[in-house]
DNA sequence: TCGCCTATCACCTTTGAATCGG
DNA sequence: ACCGATTCAAAGGTGATAGGCG
């Protein structure tokens, strides 16, 4: 799992090179994030996983469900979940794999789930497992329920929030930290496309245990009712039991994530051979690979994309944060040495700011040269869901010594809202930018950029679960 | 014709109120 | 009166399916 680390320990404390040395001096910068059922969700992302999107809205299987470690238990702290674009591609299912189908559609209203137990003091949430069950997918744009809004045939990952607030008002001021699992990420349909899947969600999902093929079900009596389904049925139970060559599998194209591409020849530690598994036969292996990128009819600058989907501008200077904190690179979760392999769960421990600063200057001056690049131009304001939306942003004041670690309003007076169109793409840059040592990178580039001002924003919608 | 979306279905789990017994 | 266990029905979640739409 990937994680930021929170910029406040670089105000709060010593600078940033004897922060890494001594993380144990700063707790707000030691939140650790686990994500529980880790072995499931790597069952289904090793094969691609898909979720239901519905106009009433649909949860998740597997659902998220983390566990949280570090925090202050005296504080107040408030749990988001956002669902963010994986790239820039529409895809289809075709010939038993998914392929590019184009450029993405322009990204719907952001949103963000807020946990129902929001705001609990962190003994609460470090108490016990911290589940998203009721969390609901929707490709419904009107949604009124306050479900995460989606399209079809794009994947997304979801992205958690660890807000230290007292409560909702207050998260505007408050410090968060971000952390995603590269398992977690999945493909939005209206209808499952890999068999594979379905096979697994009924499996494993209690809800669809109707539809499992143990026992006598009245499964059967409806499919004998139709011989189409019996087809399919069959072709469903060769494939599975085609599992086991699965990674020989048309399917299952090699990945070529740069991240993990260096790594190709020698993988001496076992852990991380298995954790890198899953990238590698991956079904998104064929379309991640740079090189299909470059020449996918979506050529297309995914930085555009984000500038017009996501709105979260970001400066130049913050894509590394951004690269390294979430890109497909192996993930660290597995990786890690303290790895998480053997227990089912991926950990995280927050190592990347993933907090907006104060624009001066300076980042000014960033976003000016961007938007002077080829594919960095402002992009047009993008469908915002402000109706009920708490939208915030996280800004702090980057130069060392500022105490600073507001989140302001997008439409305050300090902040135009112009400058919320900024250029988001640095969050979700191609594979290919990603470098060979992420972790190390990470905490290089989230430290050396300390000095530049940066903006991030994270529209917050919080009425689904109230 | 094809790919995707949606309404509907039957089956199942979850949830909470009602009931019962100690 | 209180508490815990059990029962039961309603609510809601699930994938399958057929048909609609562009």
């Amino acid at each position: 799992m990937q994680s930021i680390r929170d910029l406040k320990a670089n105000f709060s404390g010593p600078p940033p090179t004897s922060m890494a040395a001594n993380p144990d001096a700063y707790l707000q910068g030691n939140i650790r994030m686990t994500l529980d059922d880790n072995e499931l969700w790597r069952s289904f992302h090793g094969i691609g996983t898909e979720m239901i999107i519905t106009k009433p809205g649909r949860r998740m299987f597997p659902h998220c469900k983390i566990s949280l470690s570090g925090l202050i238990p005296c504080a107040k702290y408030i749990l988001l979940v956002d669902m963010v674009p994986e790239d820039g591609f529409r895809y289809k299912w075709n010939k038993e794999k998914w392929e590019v189908a184009g450029k993405a559609e322009p990204q719907p209203p952001c949103r963000t789930y807020l946990h129902p137990d929001s705001p609990a003091p962190g003994s609460h949430w470090m108490k016990q497992s911290i589940s998203f069950l009721k969390l609901k997918l929707t490709n419904n744009t009107l949604d009124q329920h306050g479900h995460i809004i989606l399209h079809s045939m794009h994947r997304y990952h979801p992205r958690f929030h660890v807000v230290q607030a007292d409560d909702l008002f207050s998260v505007r001021w408050s410090v968060f930290q971000t952390f995603t699992f590269p398992e977690t990420s999945f493909t939005a349909v209206t209808a499952y496309q890999n068999t594979k899947i379905t096979k697994l969600k009924i499996d494993h999902n209690p809800f669809a245990k109707g539809f499992r093929d143990e026992g006598t079900s009245k499964k059967s009596r409806r499919a004998s009712k139709n011989p189409a389904s019996l087809e399919k049925r069959a072709k469903t139970s060769d494939l599975l039991n085609d599992d086991s060559k699965e990674e020989h599998s048309p399917d299952f194209c090699q990945s070529t994530f740069d991240g993990y591409e260096g790594d190709d020849g020698e993988l001496p530690r076992r852990k991380e051979e298995d954790a890198v598994k899953d990238e590698r036969f991956s079904p998104w292996g064929a379309e991640r690979e740079p090189s299909a990128r470059t020449d996918s009819p979506a050529a297309v600058d995914t930085r555009d994309l984000y500038n017009a989907e996501q709105l979260v501008p970001a400066p130049a200077s913050y894509q590394p944060y951004r690269v390294h904190g979430y890109g497909k690179s192996p993930s660290p979760s597995s990786s890690s040495a303290g790895g998480t392999g053997g227990s089912g769960r991926s950990s995280f421990e927050s190592r990347v700011p993933d907090v907006a600063t104060v624009p001066d200057h300076e980042s000014t001056k960033s976003r000016s040269n961007e938007a002077a690049l080829p594919h960095g131009g402002l992009p047009p304001p993008g469908p915002q869901d402000y109706t009920g939306v708490l939208n915030m942003s996280m800004a702090q004041a980057g130069k060392p010594g500022v105490i600073g670690h507001h989140i302001y309003g997008p439409y305050g007076a300090e902040q135009p809202l112009g400058q919320w169109s900024g250029p988001g793409p640095a969050q979700y840059p191609p594979p290919h930018h990603l470098t060979h040592d992420y972790t190390s990178q990470a905490v290089h580039h989230g430290y050396h950029h300390g000095n530049v001002a940066e903006w991030s924003q994270y529209p917050l919608f919080s009425y689904s679960c109230w």
